[in-house]
RNA sequence: GCACCCGUAGCUCAAUUGGAUAGAGUAUUUGACUUCGGAUCAAAGGGUUCCAGGUUCAAGUCCUGGCGGGUGCACCA
């Protein structure tokens, strides 16, 4: 789903010579693909973007560094910019009076990055953060939450128009075991706050009792499996004093629910819950086995792909409940026909692979045309230094004493200096924010594919490579605007010629290709990346070229409308991450 | 047994998706205008990109075979 940059006044100046270049040799312009080749030059020196003529090797019988010398010919008479080749290389430097007036200007203005980044995309649903009522929300469900809450900016921000939704599971066995624990085993009193992590820990309680129970005693393991049964009846059933119990208890872990989002600043245009879904799926399979869709094997329904490497896919058990499976192929019919989307995407851990992989292919068999426009956006899981984080097994560490430490952390070691000087009600928010760029930051810069592990005291040391750092960097351009302001002349972009002011530049131009890429593969980290990196070359300018000691008025504004750009990019890029811009830190 | 993911500096990670001399953070050593905000900046050392073949003008990246770590594979979600 590669998209091309509408207005991007660089890239168009050497595209515009290209063109010529390839029609002189009669060879097929295809834009978008010859934009990609586009790229930055190793070292600012060498120039802002290059070009390399490898392909045009085979095809024109001449080394690329022939070729490139030649190309060089076809920016003779440019006006913006200077054309140098390099070994294979066509390196361009551009005037900084273009830089600045057709780019950096218009981030200044405020319409650059306004305007359209591209042309629109299908209609897609991003499907996250999937949790259970009746568990407890820990740090890898974070990384969930933080991915897919990026991916929707993301995708918004490349013109997609975006339904995010989300998929709670607030039935099957998970749910049984806990209420079952709860009415049988508990006799205090819950809480009067909190109650979704008390409700929590009782299901893990509930796991290791049933464990011990497996071992000591079989035959009561069996009775107490039988009352569950009848628990997951009455629930389905809709009445009895289960179902009561499931309604009250289901609404503390919905609240818990929306702490933890309203903390992320994550909403949802889609709630679709597992309750909702799971009669209709089961009688959907139950159709589907009529119409001889399905088999019937070992007294369950489901669909034999053992002979595509997928196993087996079961889709009714043979006590007649559904599974996770079933669920799964109706909510995706529900997701097409109630939100008429043309692309889904499922946000969930790599673990399910296969179980996607079958859905989709069940979806297929089926005959359910939009099998093929369903993606699962596979990431790997976070886990402790122990080994692998379960609410099963009681050990994880829950998001909010993550948040809790962190925060605390951040009031201690940053912001004692202004505690009595700023509000309580500034000290806390920004304390929030802070944490908050802290953890999404630190969740989103791994590549998703790889694991994280998590170690409290190690996510608490903020330095270098952060959220925080990024951060700090716009809340001081924050500051030198508020200190300084632009006074409405021309500003003379021409007397920006430090190698600091350039490379800040350098970076800045590349922010809209880094995030049309980072959309086309779904990483959120490549744009962590960028911002940092832009991030990192502010700070060499704001240490090498002063505004207030500039020496003249021109060039102080010239420097000061180039912080300001940078700052609208910083804060763009840290928006699309979730990540807020504290005004001061 | 089969399938998938990962393997890059002491440690944690990047690398424009096949392109220029593999870069950051951290740790270590050293330095910076008495600070337009030091949560900052600069410098040094640190590499057989797990191994062996192959494809290519070009491989950390693709293919094959190993090794190591992790995960998944019928009534859990």
């Amino acid at each position: 789903m590669a998209q091309k940059i509408l207005n991007d006044p660089c890239r168009a100046e050497i595209l515009k010579g290209l063109e010529k270049f390839y029609q002189d040799h009669q060879l097929a312009f295809v834009k978008a693909e010859v934009d990609d080749q586009i790229s930055q030059p190793p070292q600012s020196e060498f120039g802002d973007l290059a070009f390399g003529c490898f392909q045009f090797s085979k095809l024109l019988k001449k080394s690329p560094a022939v070729i490139a010398q030649q190309l060089q010919d076809y920016f003779k008479d440019s006006t913006c910019l200077k054309a140098q080749p390099l070994g294979p290389y066509l390196n361009f430097s551009f005037s900084i009076e273009f830089l600045g007036q057709s780019y950096l200007a218009k981030i200044v203005d405020g319409s650059f990055l306004k305007q359209d980044l591209c042309l629109p995309g299908p209609k897609v649903m991003i499907e996250y953060s999937q949790p259970n009522t009746h568990k407890e929300i820990h740090v890898g469900h974070l990384r969930n939450a933080c991915l897919g809450n990026a991916l929707v900016n993301l995708y918004k921000a490349c013109q997609f128009p975006v339904v995010s939704s989300t998929f709670p599971g607030d039935v099957g066995t998970h749910v049984a075991k806990c209420l079952w624990y709860l009415k049988n085993q508990i006799h205090e009193d819950p809480p009067a706050e909190k109650k979704g992590e008390w409700l929590g820990q009782i299901y893990s309680k509930s796991n290791l009792f049933l464990e011990d129970l497996a071992q000591t005693d079989p035959q009561k393991l069996t009775l107490v499996q039988q009352e569950m049964t009848a628990i997951l009846k009455q629930l389905e059933a809709g009445s009895g004093e289960y179902f009561e119990l499931w309604r009250e208890t289901r609404q503390w872990s919905i609240q818990l629910m929306e702490q933890v989002y309203l903390w992320c600043g994550i909403q949802f245009d889609a709630w679709i819950w597992e309750s909702d879904v799971d009669r209709p799926s089961i009688q959907w399979i139950q159709d589907l086995y009529h119409q001889g869709l399905i088999q019937k094997s070992k007294g369950a329904l489901g669909v034999d792909l053992e002979s595509q490497n997928l196993g087996f896919c079961m889709l009714l058990k043979s006590d007649g409940t559904g599974l996770y499976a079933t669920k799964d192929l109706e909510l995706a019919r529900r997701k097409f026909k109630d939100h008429k989307i043309e692309k889904s995407f499922y946000v969930v851990d790599i673990r399910q692979e296969l179980h996607f992989k079958q859905v989709f292919r069940v979806l297929e068999m089926i005959g359910f045309p939009q099998a093929k426009d369903c993606i699962h956006l596979a990431y790997n899981f976070v886990e402790l230094p122990d080994g692998a984080m379960s609410s099963r097994k009681g050990n994880i560490v829950p998001l909010l004493t993550l948040v809790d430490s962190m925060q605390k952390r951040i009031r201690q070691d940053h912001l004692a200096k202004y505690e009595g000087e700023w509000s309580e009600q500034e000290l806390a928010l920004t304390a929030r924010q802070v944490a908050q760029g802290a953890i999404k930051y630190g969740m989103l810069k791994i590549d998703p594919l790889k694991k994280i592990v998590f170690n409290l005291q190690e996510w608490l040391k903020i330095e270098g490579d952060s959220g925080p750092f990024v951060q700090y960097s716009c809340s001081r351009i924050q500051s030198l605007r508020d200190k300084n302001a632009l006074l409405g002349k021309p500003v003379r972009w021409q007397l920006l010629s430090h190698p600091a002011e350039r490379k800040l530049i350098q970076f800045s131009i590349l922010y809209q290709s880094t995030l049309l890429q980072a959309c086309a593969v779904n990483k959120p980290s490549i744009l962590t990346s960028f911002v940092y990196d832009l991030a990192r070359a502010f700070n060499y300018f704001y240490h090498e070229c002063s505004v207030q000691n500039a020496g003249n008025e021109d060039l102080a504004q010239a420097r000061l409308a180039l912080s300001i750009a940078t700052h609208e990019i910083l804060k763009q890029g840290l928006q699309i991450l979730g990540i807020p811009a504290p005004l001061r830190m």
